[in-house]
DNA sequence: ACCATACGCAACCAACTAGTTGCATGTCAA
DNA sequence: TTGACATGCAACTAGTTGGTTGCGTATGGT
């Protein structure tokens, strides 16, 4: 969609962590995600400071996210990320 | 190389704008770059914000640049973009 | 009904960033 | 040599960003 909202949001260092984890894992909570994200890569930071992070990914495209009763289903999306590098790779 | 200084380097709208101009002619001087892009583009920005610019660039792999004589030659370098996409990509 | 829990919202803060202005330096042509 | 010109360097500034803390809300199990 947007190109600027996809580079801006694959800037920061701990949200391409977070495409990692959801790339990797396709479907997951964000309760799920947090809690893998201090345990397993041990990085500092609180239930809010990653859920801004997903509010980032979402408005880019790169993440859609669908409330499940008290959870917030989170969803990995490939696309922006193809159709934004193509401009400079052939 | 080093993931984060590229996708960095990435996330400003007018660093995006001096890769198209560059990935079109793969080398040309700062002047000459720094003239098209406010010609061409439009863009109000100083001589000195563009060569900041192509600092950033430069370190993260994007861009080489050689001093010739007075002016500063500049070469697009498109293997960082490839390499830093794959992690997602299959 | 109750309460733990998963999440949303908002205010605040320190650090970084993109931009500017001003001045210095080196190169080339006349 | 002199001067125009392409670039480099440094200080300063406004705006953005990633983070925090504190509190509110809705959901679901017991």
């Amino acid at each position: 969609m947007q190109r600027d909202l996809v580079f801006k949001a694959l800037a920061d260092p701990t949200r391409r962590l977070m495409l990692d984890e959801l790339s990797e894992r396709k479907e997951q909570t964000l309760y799920e995600l947090t809690a893998r994200l201090i345990m397993r890569h041990e990085i500092a930071i609180s239930r809010q400071a990653l859920a801004k992070h997903i509010d980032v990914l979402e408005q880019a495209g790169l993440v859609s996210s669908e409330k499940r009763g008290k959870y917030r289903m989170l969803v990995f999306n490939d696309e922006p990320l193809r159709s934004v590098v193509n401009r400079w790779l052939k």
